[in-house]
DNA sequence: ACAAGGTATATCGGCTCCGAGGTATAACGG
DNA sequence: CCGTTATACCTCGGAGCCGATATACCTTGT
């Protein structure tokens, strides 16, 4: 998830930590940012991995800038993975947003659909959340008050989501070429 | 996260823990379900710490089934978890939905609503995924088709949640004693 | 003159969780 | 009679992340 937002930034252009810090933080909104002992190891990780490369830059800051390159084996990998999602992309909501916000780094609409007609199959299919012997249960039969609302807005979530996808689609495979 | 599940659902009644493993599967929707090499660690975990004792049963079941009982001690550290909700459990929308799914279980409605109200605080705060220089964000100024996907989808569900929570709330206030 | 806050990088221990694998028995359909 | 599915528990290695901690320089306000 952090690995795939940070290809997704050095894609747009290289950075330094510390600015690829701030990005991932207004990225994931109001939720904490990510933590230094999370990010350094990442790009340590990404770096030996041969998907990135350092030019380290004594500039006008404090302190040297290790500005971070994405290398062509990033560059694929990023591909890869906006192209594959696996299911654990598809379905746990931060990796599926962190996806999305990087998806038009994939350039062909018919790509960028496909990924897309993943996410769709997966919401569509019945979940137990939803549902009980095969009806949608209704919010009014839930005692619990809070599980009521637990389901009220689990499911404005998946309605908004639900309706941008199929605006989305159609727009993407309706004009082909 | 899946401790507090766990504590929620031993609340209620007694499980072993290949019952508690469905329980929690169903908690979370179509999510995948939790791994078996996390349900039992925890368990385990959990035991080792005296929130939890054991009963063997050698029922018609298959394999003998472990029985879990919530100690007192358990029943504790589940009311202090509800009603001191941290940072992480706020704003971690996974954490906050497991909160709310067991949150009956503190009986009093005004520690209910004081949850509540930390939560409301949370979201109320100007985020930088809604906000840029203090004014908010136009969808339409979004050039990104999937981002401006990403800022619908999260408005939607911010929106369902907040007026869930102020009708929650009044609900809760409004009727003291 | 000095404190505070922002810039910038890095390591360490610890925790939770996952995936893959392993062990058994019981029930049911072909 | 056998394969599949469900029940039921467990371990191991590793990934990813967090919080705390450390270092050190620069800018801005008081």
């Amino acid at each position: 998830m952090l690995e795939l937002a940070i290809l997704g930034f050095l894609h747009e252009r290289p950075l330094h930590g510390y600015e690829l810090r701030k990005r991932v933080a207004a990225l994931t909104g109001h939720v904490r940012p990510i933590a230094d002992g999370t990010l350094y190891p990442a790009i340590k990780r990404m770096e030996t991995a041969g998907r990135l490369t350092r030019e380290t830059q004594q500039g006008a800051a404090a302190a040297p800038r290790h500005v971070l390159h994405l290398t062509p084996t990033g560059e694929q990998e990023l591909l890869r993975r906006l192209r594959e999602p696996d299911h654990l992309d598809i379905s746990d909501e931060n990796r599926w947003f962190t996806l999305l916000a990087f998806l038009r780094h994939l350039e062909e609409p018919q790509a960028q659909a496909a990924v897309l007609r993943r996410r769709l199959a997966f919401l569509e299919q019945p979940s137990s959340f939803f549902y009980e012997d095969g009806r949608p249960i209704r919010a009014e039969d839930v005692d619990d008050p809070f599980r009521q609302g637990l389901l009220t807005i689990a499911r404005a979530t998946s309605e908004a989501e639900l309706h941008w996808l199929h605006a989305t689609l159609t727009r993407l495979e309706g004009a082909p070429s």
